[in-house]
RNA sequence: GCCCAGAUGGCGGAACUGGUAGACGCGCUAGACUCAAAAUCUGGUUAUCGCAAGGUAGUGCAGGUUCGAUUCCUGUUCUGGGCACCA
């Protein structure tokens, strides 16, 4: 006879369901496990077969501990918010909620298929207000917070006014301005706006200016995903840099905890490695080169005080803020053609770059230790966000340098004698000195030491510890995520009363941008009468705190009962992809410290152990636009041509063949696509990337569960 | 460009600290059972030469260390993930 899977995996998945067969109390007897998923996004696409491969690992696990006696927490939900639904609300004109409500419909029918053993009476949604009510109080224990250094943790605002009112911040260097130095009397003399002002620099969640992509002909902020060589992936308008007034999260304050934490914990050693090199602490010094017949002073970072005989010119990001006032008016041409250049570049192209650009200034700085004149030039490889964003090129010892200097021929100061043998840097650390006056005959890594001892003496540099990791970008200009729980008054940012949470995401007629790289909320004239923030939160809110909600998920009065998380702890066992790694898996671990710190949580390292399931390959399909057009091009004729590439969806390409009709009905954009073919058909790109609703490469889970049973699925799954 | 992985039969993958490469499984194949098939069981299955015994080559590529290298080192190619507004 045979195995009749269909009605008896019904059967007994309806059992479950309606016995609740695993429903976990919050207290017990039994040793507790807790094992996480990795919530899903729910997008239109579905479930797709790589999901479960992470899902079913951990189903037998809780199964298995659940054998062995425990009480096992395993829960699972909805990582709600975020940009496709309202792509899709933009396109179709469906309200996000109701997209992602039916897509969630569609995500439980497929998990259930499956026979996973969830709690279901635990499920979150992060765009649940009964959910965003606590992303939004949490995001005030931040804004309400600032990272006491002495004490090493997040402390209340209230206690830094405090000592403000006694002694100005003598003992509180501010995050954002070292520099910043006040007395009590001048705190207590300062109007509100004035100590707003102040305080902002140091609130855990703040606001700031930053820079974005900003697409002038959609009149709309873009993510990097749709942005492509400059261009808009939908309509494909030019890209620039524009600063918009945007929050951040001072995650840059728990660096040092991020890195010491990763010993408490059980990643891997490739998942430790990416979030330290990530975090990227370097000790280095900073050192003013003051400018040639001007008042004004150059000041670099750099990690190598030893080289400083060896540097042969200097290298400004294209964003610093001295070019003006240091060109000279026979190099302001050059210089501004070549900004303007820099602008219409994403940081990622201007990190992989392998042309090497750039431009001189026209300016030099003294060497304050020979007085030797060093030329300053501007390139796109210096990064404004990272240390001064100035750097000495010493071009016998860095890579870069020595390349740029070739490329412009610059003469290279050799002071390392035969460690450099003239075509190629060593960035040794161990050659001997030579050519650099009081170090001569020094080794390297002890003259760091002399030079910087020096640098203080004479007052014009001193140590400093950087770190590569910048504060975390906090605000969206879109309409589909958290509203900030903020008014803002005369300039000064205002939160609400925890009484007055959640502020309920208003509904909008239009999910177009708002005036002058507004997000949708500014076209509410109710929300701008009340002076609401008009930015929401990014995708990430919800997510970085979404296993402490399951412990806890009906909860009313708090985020989670403290007796409540006593008891759960930590995950146990957490099972996701390495995408995460310097995501997610960081501001987790940062929201966790901040609550742990304020007394809400009694532990500050969210996730015991992590397991990465690894991922399963999809095989994509491209079509190729002509830059600034809407004609398509076959393929084999893209190489040629100036085309941007898009991703198509795998269910409108037949083998490589593209149905240009399907495809014009596929996205709205593509309604007046023409074509240009070769023999008389569309060819389309193939690449093999990660399985990604988002690559439109996805394959349905439900269709191998229906045709071999989930039991055989899951073992298949397994066995991969 | 930078950071992190990976590359071993037709396929998924083993091989612990440097010691018989290809465990285990899938697939394929031959046989048993059957009227026949499915299922099951048994054998074979890296390539190549050979009737066989056996020989030769072989872990992306090129070198190196070693009595001995999938394993360690140097270089290199390709693939995947991430690079701060996809989640």
């Amino acid at each position: 006879m045979e195995y009749q899977f269909r009605t008896i995996e019904k059967k007994w998945q309806t059992n479950w369901k309606n016995q609740k067969a695993y429903q976990v109390p919050n207290q017990s007897n039994k040793p507790k496990c807790y094992v996480l998923d990795m919530f899903p996004y729910p997008s239109g696409a579905g479930l797709h077969v790589g999901h479960p491969l992470g899902y079913i690992a951990s189903d037998i696990y809780s199964r298995y501990k659940r054998l062995q006696g425990f009480n096992v927490l395993h829960p699972m939900g909805y990582d709600a918010f975020g940009l496709p639904a309202e792509q899709y609300a933009i396109e179709h004109g469906v309200h996000p909620a109701k997209s992602t409500h039916a897509n969630i419909d569609n995500f439980r029918g497929q998990l259930d298929n499956i026979g996973f053993c969830y709690d279901w009476d635990r499920e979150v949604r992060t765009c649940d207000a009964t959910y965003y009510k606590w992303t939004q109080w949490i995001f005030l224990q931040l804004f309400n917070s600032y990272f006491d250094r002495q004490l090493q943790k997040a402390n209340p605002i209230t206690a830094l006014v405090a000592s403000f009112e006694k002694e100005g911040n003598l003992h509180h260097v501010c995050p954002a301005d070292a520099n910043l130095k006040f007395t009590a009397t001048d705190w207590k003399s300062w109007e509100e706006k004035a100590q707003q002002d102040v305080l902002m620099q140091y609130r855990l969640a703040f606001c700031g200016f930053g820079e974005v992509n900003w697409c002038a002909a959609l009149g709309t902020v873009l993510a990097n995903d749709e942005v492509i060589n400059g261009f808009s992936e939908r309509g494909g308008h030019p890209v620039e840099k524009k600063k918009l007034r945007q929050w951040y999260l001072r995650i840059t304050e728990y660096a040092d905890r991020l890195l010491t934490g990763l010993d408490t914990i059980q990643f891997s050693d490739a998942m430790k490695e990416m979030q330290s090199n990530w975090i990227g602490k370097s000790y280095g010094a900073e050192i003013d080169f003051k400018i040639n017949g001007q008042e004004a002073n150059l000041r670099v970072y750099t990690t190598r005080p030893d080289t400083v005989f060896g540097v042969d010119f200097m290298v400004v990001a294209p964003e610093h803020e001295l070019i003006q006032q240091i060109t000279p008016a026979s190099h302001q041409k050059e210089v501004a053609d070549y900004v303007a250049y820099v602008k219409s570049r994403s940081e990622r192209e201007r990190m992989a770059e392998k042309k090497i650009t750039g431009c001189f200034t026209g300016a030099y700085v003294v060497n304050p230790f020979n007085q030797q004149l060093i030329p300053i030039w501007i390139s796109e490889y210096v990064l404004a966000g990272y240390g001064t964003g100035a750097i000495m090129a010493v071009p016998c010892g860095d890579e870069r340098d020595f390349k740029f200097a070739q490329h412009f021929n610059i003469p290279i100061t050799n002071i390392i004698g035969t460690a450099f043998d003239g075509t190629a840097a060593n960035p040794t650390k161990e050659a001997i000195l030579t050519n650099s006056d009081f170090l001569n005959g020094v080794v390297q890594k002890d003259a760091i030491q002399i030079v910087n001892d020096k640098l203080e003496a004479m007052g014009i540099g001193k140590k400093k510890v950087n770190f590569r990791m910048r504060d975390a970008a906090f605000s969206r200009q879109r309409y589909w995520g958290e509203p900030f729980p903020i008014q803002w008054k005369n300039g000064i940012a205002y939160p609400l009363a925890e009484t007055d949470l959640p502020l309920l995401l208003p509904t909008v007629e239009n999910y177009g941008p708002g005036p002058d790289g507004e997000g949708p909320l500014a076209n509410i004239e109710d929300w701008k009468a009340n002076h609401f923030e008009t930015n929401t939160m990014p995708g990430y809110a919800g997510s970085s705190w979404y296993f402490l909600r399951y412990m806890d998920p009906h909860n009313n009065a708090a985020f989670c009962d403290r007796k409540v998380s006593d008891y759960w702890g930590q995950v146990d066992l957490y099972i996701g992809g390495t995408e995460h790694a310097v995501g997610h898996l960081l501001y987790s671990r940062m929201w966790t410290k901040a609550l742990y710190d304020l007394g809400h949580i009694g532990f500050d390292e969210p996730f015991k152990k992590l397991l990465n399931q690894g991922m399963i390959q999809g095989s994509s399909r491209f079509v190729y636009r002509k830059r600034g057009t809407q004609v398509f091009v076959s393929a084999g004729l893209a190489k040629t041509m100036d085309v941007d590439q898009l991703h198509v969806d795998v269910n409108i390409v037949d083998g490589v063949e593209l149905d240009t009709e399907a495809f014009k009905k596929w996205k709205p954009d593509y309604a007046n696509a023409t074509f240009e073919l070769e023999d008389g058909k569309y060819i389309c790109g193939v690449e093999v990337e990660k399985m990604s609703k988002s690559k439109f490469n996805t394959v349905n889970p439900d269709d191998l569960v229906d045709k071999y049973g989930a039991d055989t699925f899951r073992m298949y799954e397994m066995f991969l």
